[in-house]
RNA sequence: GCCUCGGUGGCGGAACUGGUAGACGCGCUGGAUUCAAAAUCCAGUUCCUUCGGGAGUGGGGGUUCGAUUCCCCCCCGAGGUACCA
């Protein structure tokens, strides 16, 4: 039999999907293991190179997992709600519902073309109405709880009405006793409700996208452009469902002590909740009632707060600002307002503000300090308010340098050279009972100081805020909400889900700034009178939760039954990019405890272990087009010639099609004159343009030189159309064939590493398994299969091989265990080994990197069940004993011979013996002795001197 | 700026707990086979070398009998984040 992958890959392919060999049932007599990827949005084109690395390292470790006896879950569906069919939608007309659909069609071509072991019975895509009435279930329950922050716990919104109207309430939010609360309207209860439920509605500013729309969430927002597009995105203020993740924070905190994520993972979840410790105090302020709440991690440097600021948004700042200096300060919020984020962030150096003419008293020097707004005091942190402290604050400081504001120094810092502002050290002065204390000492005695005085007290701030749960788009879940006159909330009943998203002639974002869905008069309008919520959810909505519907996909009664939420419990293994670090996986948390505290679920984190699979890259094929044309035609010119002369900006570069450069990738990749021929096809519009090479140059039709080379520029970047450097699977599939495909991604390297596509090292891979195949077959594709007994060399090779295998897998490094396959066949093949015994395992062994080729020669074997069913090798510790080590010989840590000795020979008799060697004698000559170092089994030092 | 990860031959990378640096693969060189080529096979391939050796894991210092591995300082690259009070 002669080795044809694509034949070996169809036959196994429909064997597989007829015998269902994947699919998988709740079974109690086997440990659970649940691996789960990353779900794709299944854009329109379709999957590159890049995106199987982590498929293909979940799916060895699933094959591994359950050749070991584990009851593997592995599923896989689609995240199909998302803007891109949208506006696909709205330029072609086309539903997103079919274009979706189209797309999913391929990528599972795709998909099944590598040979992954997915469970696709239990495939779920979160655009399907059977999918997202869970969405909408839990968005409800999130609506009917709020967080008890007693308990530590969501609960139900009944209790805490009950509470309300046997006792009243006071807290942070809201004061008020029963029987005020019992007088309020329906429509004051419902609106202070809000500022409870765990979703809940409010009008803040948001991140508004005009391009798209939409609205966007803090982490769909980068740089102050659209992740999704990099529009322009600017701050308005709108009426948005917001979800209280803010209640979660500490517990979101805690959690990632539990999980084994990676550091720079669990970094950036740290970082984005942001929680720092401080104290809240209050300023009254002159000849006002009210008081200004700020929040201070610097409590210890009170005394030096000779100002303070209001972010300018805050409503404060009407009530704050005197006659004089009104036209100043709505000059200012004029100007505030005209500003993006962008252009915040591009100058953020620049110090701005503006004074309210009022003052506030510093408690602790009963001074008069003056208030001030500024652009540098965010709405969003705190309170929107901070005591300024110009000496020992970089910005507080430029601020007041700016606005000539009092400066007086509290911390001295002589005593610890190069610390900055930033540092808490220090001695304090000028600030009364501190003066003499050190920074940190200091902080701890104000807390008391502040509470004791009735001022403030200790809190604890976050960065982290609640989560924008609105989108003005079509293609997204419905909310399952309408609103009375009054504009009371109303939750649909529990039977009325799902609520269909309905079908739509027109995409387009409504003028006012109103999703689509609102020109659907009939559908907004409901029979009881009422008008529906005719905003979406955002993507992560469907994919807060989806690992939970793959344990029970088709059950109508509950987002999954309790009996396999039991069983499988939570994710095990996730592999995903590090694009979802903040957002999916904060959000999946949240989502998760929250369905912890109503005991739906029974861990409080969903994902165990994670690993973040590193990016496959694309090289970018640039040509030079000079800014210049030459007598009226374009002109292109050789990179070395660029080089040389060192002008590069006053070429264009221009990207082309990989496939038309030769060397692809190489610092010497160029143009033939064939490609040019294919680059001019491509582009038309430079059919007569000069190509100056170093040989010369070339036109079309005026001077065909054969020998002229283009040379062009490479770099490394995304693999993107953009760039014309996509490499589609099915390709490379089709070329060298799926195990080599997948042993070719993870021979690449660790998984976590980005590394660029390079086709040219595939040839290695391929060679491997043709010389695996020889093992078995002679050249003309005969059997040479042996029965005879192995020997120890033959044992030893297949021990070792499985013993660095499983330990390989283990620790999820693949590039290493395809090594020792490597040099396995190597050996055997050196070897002659043709022996059944030795090659049946090793088939066993390899089956979690090539699935289709281990089927075959399994069969082969006279194997009647899949390989991929039958149990994992292990190895005997018997056959890799060594009678003899061979050890180094060193010379103060320099090796400089090699000696072999009796495996079991003693430290003393090797120390002996090693006396008595040449060498010893030639390296001692003429020096002392000071030490023999043996190391057994490993090394052996001498340490002269 | 801050946080995290990384820097090893011509290239991708290996060395897991401090113990022979460069496994495995690509590429390259030479040879065999061939009319020739492809394919295959064999040998070599970190650098320098006066062929004795010497140097060497971004740079500098330290701990150690011994450091790619641990500690300190610095340089470079990638990702995240940024008026967070």
């Amino acid at each position: 039999m002669q080795y044809n992958a694509s034949k070996i890959e169809r036959k196994w392919k429909d064997y597989w999907k007829e015998n269902n060999i994947y699919q998988v049932e709740i079974d109690k007599n086997k440990p659970k293991y649940y691996v789960l990827d990353m779900f794709p949005y299944p854009s329109g084109s379709g999957l590159h190179v890049g995106h199987p690395l982590g498929y293909i390292a979940s799916d060895i470790y699933t094959r591994y997992k359950r050749m070991n006896g584990f009851n593997v879950l592995h599923p896989m569906g689609y995240d199909a709600f998302g803007l891109p069919a949208e506006q696909y939608a709205i330029q072609t007309g086309v539903h997103p519902a079919q274009s979706t659909d189209e797309n999913i069609e391929r990528y599972r071509a795709q998909l099944d073309n590598i040979g992954f072991s997915f469970d696709w019975e239990r495939q779920v895509k979160t655009s399907d109405p059977s999918y997202y009435k869970w969405t909408q279930w839990i968005f409800l329950q999130l609506f009917e709880h709020y967080y008890d922050v007693e308990a530590d716990k969501a609960k139900p919104i009944e209790e805490l009405k009950a509470r309300f109207a046997q006792e009243g309430n006071s807290d942070d939010e809201s004061s008020f006793t029963a029987q005020e609360w019992q007088a309020m309207s329906k429509k004051e209860q419902e609106d202070l409700l809000m500022n409870y439920r765990l979703a809940y509605r409010k009008t803040g500013y948001v991140n508004w996208c005009e391009a798209l729309g939409t609205v966007l969430a803090n982490d769909e927002v980068k740089d102050g452009v659209s992740e999704r597009g990099g529009h322009p995105v600017e701050q308005r203020a709108m009426m948005q469902w917001s979800l209280r993740i803010t209640a979660y924070a500490e517990r979101l905190l805690d959690g990632l002590d539990q999980v084994e994520w990676s550091t720079a993972l669990v970094a950036m979840q740290n970082n984005w909740i942001g929680k720092s410790e401080g104290a809240q105090v209050f300023f009254d302020i002159v000849g006002h009632e009210g008081q200004i709440e700020v929040f201070t991690t610097r409590p210890d440097t009170i005394f030096g707060a000779t100002y303070m600021v209001l972010a300018p948004e805050l409503d404060l700042v009407q009530d704050l600002t005197t006659a004089e200096q009104s036209a100043e300060i709505n000059q200012y919020l004029d100007y505030v307002k005209s500003r993006s984020d962008l252009d915040r962030m591009s100058e953020s150096k620049t110090v701005t503000g503006a004074f309210t003419g009022s003052y506030a008293i510093n408690p602790f020097t009963e001074e008069k300090i003056p208030i001030w707004i500024g652009e540098y005091v965010l709405k969003d942190y705190g309170t929107g308010a901070i005591m300024a402290v110009p000496s020992d604050d970089e910005r507080d400081k430029a601020f007041a340098i700016k606005f000539n504001l009092k400066i007086v120094d509290v911390v001295d810092k002589s005593d610890y050279p190069g610390a900055t502002l930033h540092d808490k050290l220090g001695k304090i002065i000028n600030s009364d009972f501190l003066n003499g204390m050190e920074v940190p000492e200091a902080i701890q005695h104000m807390f008391k100081e502040i509470e004791s005085r009735g001022l403030g007290k200790k809190k604890v701030n976050y960065k982290l805020r609640d989560a924008n749960f609105s989108r003005q788009r079509y293609w997204g879940e419905p909310f399952p909400i309408k609103y009375d006159e009054d504009g009371i909330a109303h939750p649909l009943d529990y039977d009325e889900l799902p609520l269909e998203l309905p079908d739509l002639e027109d995409y387009k974002p409504t003028s006012s700034g109103k999703s689509p869905l609102a020109r659907l008069e009939n559908w907004v309008k409901t029979e009881d009178g009422m008008t529906r919520e005719t905003d979406t959810m955002p993507g992560y909505a469907g994919s807060s939760w989806y690992f939970l519907r793959y344990m029970d996909p088709n059950n109508e009664e509950a987002f999954a039954s309790q009996e396999a939420v039991n069983y499988w419990q939570d994710v095990d293994l996730y592999i995903g990019g590090t694009e979802h670090a903040v957002g999916h996986l904060m959000y999946s948390r949240f989502w998760h405890k929250f369905l912890y505290d109503l005991g739906l679920v029974p861990t409080e984190e969903p994902f165990k272990k994670l690993i973040n699979q590193g990016m496959i890259q694309g090289v970018i094929e640039y040509v030079y087009l000079s800014k210049e044309k030459e007598d009226g035609h374009s002109k292109f010119v050789c990179a070395r010639i660029v080089e040389e002369q060192g002008n590069e900006e006053d070429y264009a570069k221009i990207p082309v099609y990989v496939d038309f450069v030769q060397g692809y990738g190489s610092p010497n990749s160029y143009l033939n004159v064939e490609s040019i021929h294919r680059f001019v096809e491509w582009r038309p519009e430079y059919e007569d343009a000069i190509f100056q090479c170093g040989q010369g140059k070339y036109q079309k039709g005026k001077n065909e030189s054969v020998n002229s080379h283009l040379v062009t520029s490479s770099e490394i970047g995304k693999m993107s159309k953009r760039y014309f450097n996509v490499v589609n699977p099915d390709d490379v599939v089709a070329d060298y064939g799926a195990d080599c495909f997948r042993m070719y991604e993870m021979f690449l390297g660790p998984i976590e590493q980005s590394k660029p596509w390079d086709t040219n090292g595939i040839d290695g891979i391929s060679k491997f398994i043709r010389k695996y195949w020889s093992l078995f077959f002679d050249e003309e594709g005969k059997a040479i299969i042996s029965d005879s007994k192995p020997d120890d060399k033959e044992l030893k090779v297949l021990h070792t091989v499985i013993k660095k295998v499983n330990e390989d897998v283990e620790r999820f490094s693949f590039n290493t265990a395809i090594s020792a396959f490597m040099t396995a066949v190597n050996e055997l093949r050196k070897l002659k080994c043709h022996k059944r015994e030795i090659l049946n395992s090793l088939n066993h062994l390899l089956a979690p990197f090539a699935p289709f080729l281990t089927e075959e020669v399994h069969e082969f074997l006279g194997g009647t069940e899949s390989i991929h069913t039958l149990t994992y090798p292990e190895h005997n510790e018997e056959y890799l004993i060594e009678s003899s080590v061979t050890y180094p010989i060193c010379f103060n840590g320099k090796k400089r011979s090699e000696e072999n000795f009796p495996a079991d020979a003693t430290n003393d008799e090797i120390m002996a013996a090693v006396k008595e060697l040449t060498v010893f004698d030639k390296y001692t000559e003429g020096k002392t002795v000071r030490k023999i170092i043996v190391v057994p089994g490993r090394m052996i030092n001498i340490v002269v001197g």
